[in-house]
DNA sequence: TCCTTTCGCGAACGACGTTCGCAAATTAGG
DNA sequence: CCTAATTTGCGAACGTCGTTCGCGAAAGGA
């Protein structure tokens, strides 16, 4: 029953006790949790006490907890608004990941989701079939451009994840050991980069970084 | 107690009943569990099998889990050997994460714990170290040059995660599900690039991929 | 009405991270 | 040598997790 991605299954059955709920209502429940909550907190029992039922019951509408976290993912990808593209690839494309970016602000438990699982459904999709369109007469091999959309999300997840956990204990702690390290003189590179660092984080960086490297990935500089 | 990072606390005690292990020899059996049979089996009690104690052993070594998850990861960031450098910044640093690439493959476990958790123990503040020196002198802000090491450093590990799973069930499905939605025409671009893709794999792309990556963060393209 | 099919879900299983408390082992001081 | 202080090893237990099983309840078609 569940050697098929959970897209191709059908969600209810035409016979038999109507079911009470649905996927998407299981898709809304898990996601405010993992709003509120973070990840973890996604567990079965949870989101079937969220919803006010019981944790054996989510088996009639998902095959594991993975299937949640899919539907989770894909859910934010519909999140997603299409502009029409200006015919600069490296605007647009940045465009979209400046846009996923925004998305992953609402929705803090979605980097580590994205970097480690990286499934695609139907508005995932959708997605990538914009990201192609943007590229489309570009000269760039069919595998190059897919590496390149799996590199425009790890990028974007990265940047997010960074900056959602900037100020988490364990964050902190890690900066506490580096400027312990940069101090004791064994790593003058690091302590310069420290220093020049201390100051107030100016605006958003990140449209400028994330163009960067898109214009590195379709550029022909090597 | 743990309220600092592990690298700051103490390993052994001088008074009272001396250790019977270490915390290397933890790492060694935690890292060699994982290479076998993956992260999710890096659990407290197989790795105090793996030692032959108990489980509640390990927590006069480590403070919880995630400490053992830090070990391992800086475990091997000391497995990289640094050249000298050419001078050219591009080429040494693309050479870095190629290296970076040659342990990932050794440790395909590894990729999932340089994006979820970007923790640098001694090793990892080495590899820093060595990677701010190949930018010294370069124009670029130093904030900018922390965000290039960890964008190069999440590069390298989605692509190393990608080619680690790109035989699992999985992918497998996943695959499958995007191929029919590519077949059913809602997806042209999708389905042209599935069809240039169809053919085999050739040789290995990254060093070019990453190279473009690293000319676009350094360079002033934008 | 009864039969078939599906649904809801309490109870249970095994594995997990972590804590507690005590026995064993060692050193320091006398 | 003995004792006190200190640290280690770890069995047992707690609460949580994902998942399975089996059964009673609910609906539609004949």
């Amino acid at each position: 029953m569940s050697d098929e991605v959970i897209w191709v299954r059908p969600e209810h059955s035409a016979v038999g006790r109507p079911a009470e709920r649905s996927r998407a209502e299981i898709t809304a429940a898990a996601i405010a949790l993992a709003d509120r909550d973070g990840l973890e907190a996604v567990s079965m029992r949870r989101v079937a006490a969220e919803l006010g039922t019981g944790a054996a019951s989510l088996y009639r509408y998902v095959a594991n907890r993975d299937d949640i976290l899919d539907l989770m993912a894909d859910a934010t990808a519909a999140e997603y608004v299409f502009e029409p593209p200006s015919g600069d690839p490296v605007a647009d494309l940045t465009a979209l990941g400046v846009q996923g970016l925004a998305i992953m602000r609402r929705h803090p438990w979605l980097p580590e989701l994205v970097m480690t699982r990286a499934s695609l459904g139907p508005a995932g999709a959708d997605l990538l079939e914009r990201f192609l369109s943007v590229l489309d007469g570009h000269p760039l091999a069919a595998t190059a451009k897919l590496e390149a959309f799996a590199m425009l999300n790890a990028a974007v997840a990265m940047y997010a994840h960074h900056e959602a956990h900037a100020d988490s204990d364990y964050v902190r702690r890690q900066a506490a050991y580096l400027a312990r390290v940069a101090a004791d003189g064994s790593h003058p590179m690091l302590a310069a980069a420290f220093a020049a660092t201390a100051g107030p984080a100016d605006a958003d960086r990140f449209p400028a970084l994330l163009s960067r490297i898109v214009a590195g990935m379709l550029g022909s500089s090597a």
